[in-house]
DNA sequence: TTAATTAAGGATATAATTTATCTGGAATAT
DNA sequence: ATATTCCAGATAAATTATATCCTTAATTAA
C-alpha cells in the first residue's frame, strides 16, 4: 500500500504556492518544470486541490494557482485527502457475515472488531497529518535550507509569476 | 490507497487460530470456508504469515496452521507488515533534486522535509497497530459476542481440527 | 478586437498492482 | 500406499495508477 505519486507532487506544489507573493499565481507548466514532473498529469493533482477548495485558479496569461487560504490553515491531511480521498485505508468487506454458522443479524450491528482497530490506526495517521500545516513545512524549510538556496529558489519562482 | 483484502483475511484468520486448542492445526481450506474466501488466494496470505514467523504450518492430514507464539505476543502490525511489507506508505522520489536551480548536493543530505512529515504519520499508524495484540482482539470478541455465538463458532472450529 | 495563454474536464492508452487460479513437489498421517 | 496438506512458481484476469491528448471556456496583453 503506497500513496500515489500525486500526493507527493501536490504537497511540494502547495509548498511552493505558499511562498508566492500576495496576488500572484503560478501556472501548472511552471510547477511541473520546477519539480521535473509531467505537466498534464500534475494538472490532475492540482485540479484535485482546486476541487477541494485548497487552491484558487485563474485563467489566461499570468494565470495559474495560488493558495485559497493562509498556509497555516492548510494541513497535510487536507492535501492528502484532496488527492487520495477521505475513505479509510482499511476497507471492511464484512467477511464475518460469510460465517457458516448461521448467526443472528444482531451480532453484526456493531462494526467488525478487526475493522475498528484498523480504522483507529487510520485515524491516528490522519491525526498526525492534520497536526502539520503548510506553514510548519515552510518554517522548517526556512530553518534548514541555506539562505542562498532559498533566495535562488525564490527568484526562480518570481521570474514566472 | 487501500490495504489489500489479504490483510483483512489474515487478521481474521489469525483471530481464529488464536482460539485453537493447544497442539491443533487448522487447514487453509477450513479457514477459507469459514470466511467465505477463495482458498488458493487465502493460501498466499497464510504463507506470508508463515514466512514472517507468525504461524507454524504442518503437512498432511490434520495439518494446517497454528500461531507460532502466544496471542498476546502477536500484534496487528506484525500481521499487516507480514502481508503488506514493512516499507512506508509514503515513497519519496526526491523530486526536489529535479529543481532547475542547480543546488549543492549538501542540501539533499537530510531527508526531504515533506517526506519526514509523511513518514512520521506512517509511524503513528504503525504505532497504533503495534499497540493492539491478537489477545486484545480475542478479549474484545469475548466481551461483545453472545455466549451462544462464541460456542457455535468454537464447535465449528473444533469439528475441523 | 485578436491572439496567446491558461485551467477544467473528458476520452483514451499504457503500466503496474491486485486478485486470483492452476500446477507440481515434498512432507505427513492413517 | 494413499489421501492430505503446505509451499513455491507460473499464469491469467481485473483493477488501479500513471500518464497523454483534445476540446472548451475564460482571461490577459497587445
Amino acid at each position: 500500500m503506497i500513496l500515489r505519486n500525486q500526493v507527493e507532487w501536490a504537497l511540494h506544489c502547495a509548498s511552493i504556492l505558499a511562498a508566492l507573493p500576495e496576488g500572484t499565481y503560478l501556472a501548472t507548466k511552471d510547477l511541473a518544470e520546477f519539480h521535473g514532473v509531467p505537466k498534464e498529469y500534475l494538472s490532475k493533482a492540482l485540479q484535485a486541490l482546486s476541487n477541494a477548495g485548497l487552491v484558487e485558479a485563474t485563467l489566461g496569461p499570468r494565470g495559474g494557482y495560488r493558495l485559497a487560504r493562509a498556509a497555516d490553515k492548510i494541513t497535510f491531511l487536507d492535501i492528502v485527502e484532496a488527492v487520495e480521498g477521505k475513505t479509510s485505508t482499511f476497507e471492511c468487506s464484512e467477511i464475518r457475515q460469510n460465517n457458516p454458522c448461521k448467526l443472528e443479524k444482531s451480532v453484526f450491528k456493531k462494526p467488525c472488531q478487526v475493522a475498528r482497530v484498523m480504522w483507529k490506526a487510520d485515524e491516528a495517521w490522519r491525526r498526525e497529518l492534520r497536526s502539520v500545516s503548510l506553514q510548519d513545512l515552510a518554517d522548517q524549510l526556512m530553518k534548514e535550507l541555506p539562505k542562498d538556496v532559498l533566495e535562488t529558489n525564490m527568484s526562480w519562482i518570481l521570474s514566472r509569476v
